[in-house]
DNA sequence: AGGTGTTCTAGTCCCTTAAAG
DNA sequence: TTCTTTAAGGGACTAGAACAC
């Protein structure tokens, strides 16, 4: 029987049975379009789908379990099987099998669509496109049941080409209020987005676009309940709140958004997607959190043909053929052309799967590279909509655009410098959930750019070419702003796009090395303001030019910035770790030199001036009622300086390099603050993958390793059969000292049954492994965070986690016993301490960026009042909670610190 | 604690300018 | 040269959230 369906058919059907609206879960539906049809010429009869024509709001509803596959069937279909049988359309079922791609495994083609004619031909054929874009259906590929297509919620046709024009093509039907299950709205209620297509100039509002408007038709989505429509966005769910986003515990079913590998931004929902073949469609839909496939659409347009490169590494080919007529007869499967040509292959030729996650830390430098931003992003830059045009690409605060480049490299080979949008918050760096990179191109555009899709989120890649000295002009980076609805809806995202504007850059290269392994390093850019009112009114702190001073003050202190007025205030402040205010102090600022873009102002004196210990406070602009900028960091420093030095931090950077432990181990934001001036275990643990292959038999020789470095290696098939782990390069030989990271795992490999996720941390003293989880557990896949002294060999092969479940596991640490004990790095840092003169003074290894001399009686308290800025993760159930952080601060404690330890830092 | 008015923010739209075809 | 198209970008409007009282 062949049944098509309309809104109407549908809702009275769905009716009938008692099924209502929100128990719609059709897992998939396929939708297609007349293979023959002249859709943009308004539809001509179409055999395969008997009287119906092309553009009619008519269209047949299959059942993909015609493939077999449970994920495709209706998932009420078992409660209502007249439902079903309904659906069983079996001559779209026909087309289907016509087009299986049983080839696939050879030379599988996906097809990407659908046409923009088939978008433009009716609003009520979208509103029924709409409709039967049922959440979060699953496209399962017999034979690659392992695989899954979802639709890219966020990246727009803008944000992948800089035609523009296309651009609200784009929309998240399941991230979009008007067409959640749980927002209770007709599911015939367009989504804004959707209705507002119009293919002229994307500053052409729909009102100007003949035929495009939804506006002049009175047909308002839900998303916009406002007389206008599109104008503001709604959570179904109701909007969380800035509160919520500073405390996300008071998020009604608030799960924490931990620090794995993965980071927040897969969320549960993975079964819907793998990153192979999400990734290898530019990664379109790869790990975007609900993220679905629009249809698939047999379209006789264009054609983006997608082969495996290689399949077992997730790696694909994509390449956009216009000749689809040649090669119709061949198996395809046709997803939404709405991803135009910038489908390409990426510079970088390792695999998506051996390199490290856009989540994790990764250092700038090594001892033989380094990634540098030699020209800084300006501070602001205003962000666009999908619903706008291009705002263009980032620039410098000279006029140019910001520069990159790649020290230390000697090979001929150009290398594809990645470039995505990060978070510019105190906490983890990581993808930013509500801004992606945005390619620019045009004629102002020098820069060749690829982008591609990494574990959901949109990466540019630019080519780093020996003959420029791997340095590379970013004049190609334009930043794309999410709706926070959409962004907010997804499952497993906790933070709140509200007041969330503050993004960086961030730059990653992989340097092959001999052995198929790679050196990657990361740099991220100063904090770029996104949103359009801070650029003129919020005044910013772009330049300091002291970061400390006694705690007397007194000393003159000048700001460089935007913004700043003659009213301008500068006041210092000092938060305790809740983020409780303690004290606050109004710096006095010379008017009479001060400029728009500069402040001079002179240090007030601390609150306390007989602190024996450095205290680090912040201070802001402030420009007048809630016109601040971000707080700056300042340390005053006692009276009686202690001998330790460091350098200047660059703050951004130490987040950066700092973190290692907080989001691969699950440590909390001790980890982190301690690590802040240098003495860190955390790169320790990280650096010693790279001390792993470098050969240590010199101990004395780590110590001068001034920068971790990450050896990714592919691992052999051995372990566990899944391609891609992780592993340390070169062999796991046991520094006798060090803490060993051995972080095996592939991000976008799900761990088969019986394989125990675990992040393990060797420490060699002992030569006993500890690892981390109990098998037994009900939170298995947890990860446990082990400091131990203990070691073995044949943990290089222990299958670890998924990168979800390791950031599980860093939310659920706090389940767990967790057991830490004292760094075998800070006895050696300590048995250096006392070495003879000359020996007593060590340069911490890990980062060359924060050398730090410490002496003996200053190093305890290094780690543990290092940093008394407020300390989000201690708020913040989103990454452990402020128990693990009370319980691990009493490890740290006890662990660092000596009986009297009075250290300080200066 | 709840109500009310004000302020702020997010998202969208309008408009101008410049460059290119 | 003129017109059209498009990208870029500044500005402003509005609904709703956040804040202040």
């Amino acid at each position: 029987m062949t049944t098509f369906y309309d809104q109407k058919d549908l809702e009275e059907d769905l009716s009938r049975v008692g099924c209502p609206d929100e128990d719609l879960d059709f897992e998939y539906l396929f939708e297609y379009e007349p293979p023959c049809s002249d859709v943009a010429g308004g539809g001509q009869d179409d055999p395969s789908l008997g009287s119906h024509k092309a553009s009619e709001p008519v269209f047949p509803l299959e059942d993909a379990s015609s493939y077999s596959h449970k994920a495709c069937r209706p998932s009420f279909a078992d409660q209502h099987p007249e439902v079903l049988a309904e659906y069983e359309n079996q001559e779209a079922r026909s087309y289907l099998e016509s087009t299986r791609p049983i080839g696939l495994a050879l030379s599988p083609r996906i097809e990407i669509t659908p046409s923009r004619e088939h978008y433009s031909h009716g609003r009520e054929s979208l509103q029924n496109h709409q409709l039967n874009i049922s959440p979060r259906p699953t496209l399962t590929v017999p034979g690659y049941e392992n695989l899954a297509y979802r639709e890219p919620q966020c990246l727009s046709p803008a944000s992948s080409n800089s035609s523009t024009s296309w651009q609200s093509e784009n929309y998240s039907p399941w991230a979009s209020p008007c067409v959640s299950p749980s927002s209770g709205q007709n599911p015939g209620d367009l989504c804004p987005r959707l209705q507002n297509i119009h293919t002229g100039s994307p500053r052409t509002s729909p009102g100007t676009s003949p035929g495009t408007g939804v506006a002049e038709d009175g047909c308002l989505g839900p998303r916009s309940p406002s007389s206008r429509p599109g104008s503001r966005s709604t959570s179904p769910q109701g909007k969380r709140t800035y509160d919520m986003y500073r405390n996300p515990a008071l998020i009604p079913g608030h799960r924490s958004r931990s620090p794995s590998p993965h980071g927040g931004r897969e969320h549960p929902g993975a079964q819907y997607t793998h990153g192979g073949l999400a990734d290898a469609t530019n990664g379109f839909g790869s790990g975007q959190p609900g993220l679905v496939p629009t249809k698939i659409v047999k379209t006789a347009n264009h054609l983006y043909t997608l082969y495996p490169e290689n399949h077992a590494e997730g790696n694909y080919l994509v390449s956009s053929d216009q000749d689809i007529k040649t090669k119709a007869a061949e198996p395809f499967f046709v997803i939404p052309q709405i991803w135009p040509k910038p489908l390409v292959s990426s510079i970088c030729s390792i695999p998506v799967a051996s390199l490290p996650p856009l989540e994790w830390p990764i250092p700038r430098r090594t001892d033989q590279y380094e990634l540098r931003i030699e020209v800084q992003p300006k501070p602001h830059h205003r962000a666009h909509y999908e619903t706008e045009g291009s705002r263009g690409a980032v620039k410098a605060p000279t006029g140019g655009h910001p520069v990159v480049q790649l020290h230390g490299y000697r090979g001929k080979e150009p290398l594809g410098l990645q470039i995505f949008i990060g978070t510019a918050d105190e906490r983890i760096l990581k993808p930013h959930a509500f801004y992606q990179v945005h390619r620019i191109t045009g004629k102002t555009v020098t820069t060749t750019s690829f982008e591609k899709i990494i574990h959901g989120t949109k990466v540019l890649e630019i080519p780093l070419e020996p003959k420029n000295h791997m340095k590379a002009i970013i004049d190609c980076v334009g930043i794309l702003k999410l709706r926070n609805a959409d962004i907010e809806l997804r499952k497993g995202e906790t933070d709140v796009g509200r007041k969330n504007t503050r993004v960086r850059l961030v730059f990653r290269v992989h340097v092959p090395q001999p052995g198929e392994q790679h050196v990657s390093l990361q740099v991220a850019s100063h904090p770029i303001e996104c949103s359009q009112r801070s650029a003129h009114e919020l005044p910013m702190v772009e330049k300091q030019d002291m970061d400390h001073c006694s705690v007397l003050g007194g000393q003159q202190m000048i700001l460089t910035g935007q913004n700043f007025s003659s009213d301008s205030k500068v006041v210092f402040m000092e938060k305790t770790q809740d983020g409780q205010q303690i004290w606050e102090m109004e710096a006095s600022v010379d008017k009479d030199k001060s400029q728009p873009n500069m402040l001079f102002v002179e240090v007030p004196a601390y609150r306390d001036t007989s602190v024996c210990q450095s205290v680090k406070v912040n201070f802001c602009v402030i420009n007048g009622k809630r016109k601040r900028s971000q707080p700056q960091h300042f340390t005053f420093t006692p009276l009686a300086v202690p001998s330790i030095k460091s350098e200047p931090l660059d703050e951004f950077e130490a987040d950066h390099m700092g973190f290692v432990i907080p989001q691969i181990l699950g440590l909390s934001s001790h980890s982190y603050y301690h690590n802040q001036r240098g003495v860190l275990y955390p790169e320790n643990n990280m650096a010693s993958c790279q001390r792993l292959s470098s050969s240590l038999p010199n101990p004395d020789a780590r110590f001068q390793q001034q920068s971790p470095a990450i050896v990714y290696s592919r691992a052999g098939k051995s372990v566990g059969g899944s391609p891609g782990l992780y592993q340390p390069a070169g062999g796991m030989i046991p520094d006798p000292h060090c803490s060993v990271l051995v972080h095996t795992g592939c991000p976008a490999q799900p761990v088969g049954a019986g394989q125990h996720p675990s992040i393990i941390q060797f420490s060699p003293t002992n030569h006993q492994l500890v690892r981390a989880g109990d098998p037994q557990a009900p939170q298995q896949e947890s990860p446990q965070i082990i400091y131990s002294d203990g070691y073995s060999p044949q943990a290089t092969l222990t299958p670890s986690p998924t990168p979800p479940q390791a950031h599980a596991a860093a939310a659920q640490v706090q389940n767990y016993p967790t057991v830490i004990q004292q760094q075998p790095y800070l006895q050696k840092v300590q048995e250096k301490a006392h070495s003879p003169p000359g020996m007593g003074q060590m340069e911490a290894p890990g980062d060359g960026q924060r050398r730090v001399t410490v002496k003996e009686e200053n190093l305890d308290q290094a780690y543990l009042d290092d940093d008394p800025t407020p300390r989000p993760y201690l708020k913040s159930p989103d990454l452990l909670g402020a128990r693990l952080a009370r319980e691990e601060e009493k490890v740290w404690r006890s662990s660092s610190t000596g009986a009297n330890g009075t250290d300080r830092i200066g």
